[in-house]
DNA sequence: ACGCTATTGTAGCCAAGGCTACATGGAGGT
DNA sequence: ACCTCCATGTAGCCTTGGCTACAATAGCGT
């Protein structure tokens, strides 16, 4: 008979694959909760090297969201120690922003430089780098350096 | 003077770097809003393929959320017209549904391959990928497909 | 037939990340 | 000095995606 009934705790594949699966989303996930600070920390620091200052109107424009999202995503990374808002001045970003916007900066480089060594498109490697960014591990950097050096 | 003061509308960079920089964010947020419809249309077609059936406690453990999360979940994706759950019995797709596991599926595959032919190890190679792939553009998955093939 | 146990569903909580509409504040230009 | 415009902040709403705790039910084994 088809679909031959099996007793309820018995699984064919291996194992260990259900657990490592759920591991591999749970990483995922967690690259999302990062992401945010990430792209601030580095749009933040961009702006400041560009034009000064970062204000928050300019944050917003350059995100793409409004500027009450940005207001509430710079509340959390100050309650986090990332950014210091002085109002109607501008963001500044403290030791640890600084740091995470450096390596946000350096992988965001590596990603996109990468892209454009595999033949990707300047515009496609651009908006795909910027997704990409976040779930690049250590390891992957790596190889992606590796490879641009040729 | 330092920071000489520019009129309020100066902008030093090159005037469509901003809203093209938007439009990357908006692509990265557009790809993460897709994310769970395809992970699950993968995981829901992966099941049955492995065990002739999806059910809920299943795929939570696959997944590595709870049950509530999952039953949520399917309940957005059965509004979508992917899913049609049957309870007690399992989670079916619909023709998008298997539509949408097969690409997703496809994509996943050939972004597990690049990393692994760019040298990174297994076992990190799968943990990016689950990330990885949701952020793949169509022109970026041929050039993947293109450097495995040598 | 019936009860146990695992599966499924509900209620209600939370945080993040979006939004619009409206309120307040600063500062430049007159 | 003051007006006006823009930047900033608040109020309040929505959706997604997590969770725990508890309720209901299917179906297996006795
Ligand atoms: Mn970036
Ligand atoms: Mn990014
Ligand atoms: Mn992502
Ligand atoms: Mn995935």
């Amino acid at each position: 008979m088809p679909g031959a009934k099996r007793s309820r705790t018995t699984n064919s594949g291996p194992r260990w694959a259900l657990a490592s699966q759920a591991e591999r989303f749970r990483s995922a996930r967690a690259a999302h909760a990062d992401e945010t600070a990430e792209d601030y920390a580095e749009a933040i620091a961009d702006l400041i090297a560009r034009e000064g200052s970062a204000r928050v109107t300019a944050l917003a424009a350059c995100l793409g969201v409004s500027h009450v999202t940005v207001i509430r995503a710079l509340a959390r990374l100050s309650r986090g120690g990332l950014v210091v808002v002085m109002p109607y001045k501008g963001v500044a970003l403290t030791r640890a922003g600084r740091a995470l916007a450096a390596r946000a900066k350096h992988r965001h480089g590596v990603v996109l430089a990468f892209l454009r060594a595999l033949g990707v498109p300047a515009r496609v490697a651009e908006t795909d780098a910027e997704g990409l960014e976040h779930h690049v591990s250590p390891a992957t950097l790596r190889a992606m350096e590796r490879f641009v050096k040729r």
